[in-house]
DNA sequence: TTGAAAGCGCTAACAA
DNA sequence: TTGTTAGCGCTTTCAA
């Protein structure tokens, strides 16, 4: 007794249209526009018979013919290196509340760390006509994005900087952030201290970078090369890196971690040492609190939340010129980073 | 210099249409969409023209357009209760991988446990014809899907049931991860074990404590009523329920923990004791190795990827009764479930 | 190989 | 208060 619709094409599974409810209600096609959208100028007895149809079909307005009519699609793309590392679940929530508090839907995607499938990505956002675009960068060169813009999709880069082109841009204070950390450590007594980082060609590992130079200059302490490792975030790789500052001909009293995974690893090797390392982690994590780790937090929620208010104030309309937001860090001590030199 | 464009209604900020790439190329409307779509049965002399009218203009297709005449959306919803969650975040890429696989896009939202909010976030999806959708249940009631999957959109529910209608469901073994989170403590000697849980209207939590139930009757151990915790969920009243378990009359040697909220805050409790008290708690949490926490691990991503499969299993148009798969959990033993009983 | 016409479902503009 | 018409940008159909 099942009928398996097979329509010709078109017809979504066979949905009622506002045409269906307007025969079915005895009323024109606008008539039903106006009481589906609420607009006024409508008999209570009209809009029940018209609401009554609705309910009888079971109709839903299409918005895909709306938005087509209209020109805005109330949403906006999201486009985040991996939807499933925890420091972009605020992110990612944060933009979506401010997102539904201007009525939008979110539509995302990972790049995992590929500027091509960044640019896919954003791109068939485009072609959907999401009304704006929130962007953290896996690449570094986003002319690609320069016809989108111009043709008025706002666009807000997150986290890392747009490449080669003019757009407003959100961040944490990185280079500020690392800078405290380290002197942090330095106000503790240490002067022999290593960094392991990111690659230098992702921006934040860079600032994070001068940060650490910046803290040691202030500090008048020279930084060894040995102290400073790279490219070094694979498991396997912070820990060759972080034996070789203890082990080397020049050991270090304490790290900086540049990154959160650098710090869960560099956490599980110094717990398996006798030594008593100091640590500091940039990025906050789940139990750190537990486990007595001092991090250089960041505010993921609000480098969210900023970025979308940003984007819904050009949405609004500003006009202004494209400007750069800087959002401080907070150095959370929990013990790690206040060990005292050996 | 700058001419904001202020047009009257519709066009995207302007964007060049195919009509306009066809007058420019000097070629018909429909060439233009042959070049677009790859179709075969251009020139490569035409197809060039067109392509240079393409690059000239800074022509996308408009896909709002394209979905309105198609009838498919290329897009999929997925509904879950918060962004934020790090648990949910290998279940949001795992969905979106085999979305990308299927190429179709993701649009998400989160209810935050809120069934009204669920229904209109689901209901706005619908609106948007997204072709399928996975949903995280919030409610309990999902009979207001009833019209939208009657009209074809496909619908697969994760980690808890739907409410009075028949529909795909995928589920990690609650009742089954209990038991054996609660039978590994009875077997290390434990005979007077405590749960803590989330709130009974929840079906997760109404099989774990089935679970907790089953394997302490399969242990031929009574429970006593004060043992039990339900609807405790947040710190401040874990800590409390945990305080109960342990001070009370009738103190038990081992709690087992309903949730990671609960298993994060049971563990900060017991580490301000000197008591060992054994625990184990149901699902995983990042650094739950280094603290040596034992768990009973879901994988999230295997979720995702499982309702994923399903929902494009339908689109692909799968027409056999709708079917719940329920996915293993994993015991982790790292050390606090192992504590021998006091 | 190419293109003209019709129409997807809706809203804007205007008319009744 | 209500309805009619046109058209958003695309794909489909069918004819050239």
């Amino acid at each position: 007794m099942d009928r398996t619709a097979s329509h010709s094409e078109p017809r979504y599974g066979n949905r009622p249209t506002m045409k269906d409810v307007a025969a079915r209600a005895g009323v024109g096609l606008k008539t039903v526009s106006r009481v589906v959208n609420g607009e006024a100028g409508v008999t209570p007895d009209t809009e029940r018979r018209v609401q009554e149809a609705i309910e009888a079909l079971g109709f839903r307005r299409n918005d895909s013919a709306r938005v087509l009519r209209k020109g805005r699609t109330a949403s906006i793309g999201l486009v985040l290196e991996d939807l499933a590392d925890p420091f972009y679940g605020p992110l990612n929530r944060a933009v979506e509340e401010v997102a539904r508090a201007h009525g939008a839907l979110l539509i995302n995607g990972s790049s995992a760390e590929d500027p091509e499938r960044e640019q896919e990505l954003v791109l068939a956002l485009c072609a959907r006509r999401v009304d704006g675009l929130i962007v953290i960068p896996a690449g570094d060169d986003h002319r690609y994005l320069e016809p989108e813009i111009a043709a008025g999709v706002a666009t807000v880069f997150v986290d890392r900087p747009a490449g080669k082109i003019d757009a407003d841009m959100v961040f944490s204070d990185n280079f500020g952030g690392a800078r405290d950390g380290v002197a942090h450590l330095i106000a503790g007594g240490h002067r022999r201290i290593g960094f392991i980082g990111d690659q230098p060609r992702i921006h934040t590992a860079t600032e994070r970078l001068r940060g650490y130079h910046a803290a040691m200059a202030d500090g008048g302490l020279e930084v060894n090369d040995a102290w400073v490792s790279l490219g070094v975030t694979e498991a396997e790789r912070v820990r060759g890196a972080v034996e070789t500052l203890l082990d080397g001909e020049s050991p270090v009293t304490a790290i900086f971690a540049g990154n959160n995974r650098v710090t869960v690893t560099a956490v599980r090797v110094l717990a398996e040492r006798e030594q008593a390392v100091a640590l500091v982690g940039f990025d906050d994590i789940e139990l750190a609190d537990l486990l007595g780790i001092t991090v250089i937090a960041q505010d993921s929620a609000a480098l969210g939340r900023t970025a979308a208010e940003t984007l819904f104030r050009r949405l609004d309309g500003a006009n202004d010129a494209p400007a750069q937001k800087v959002l401080p860090t907070r150095l959370i001590a929990r013990g790690s980073g206040e060990i005292a030199p050996a």
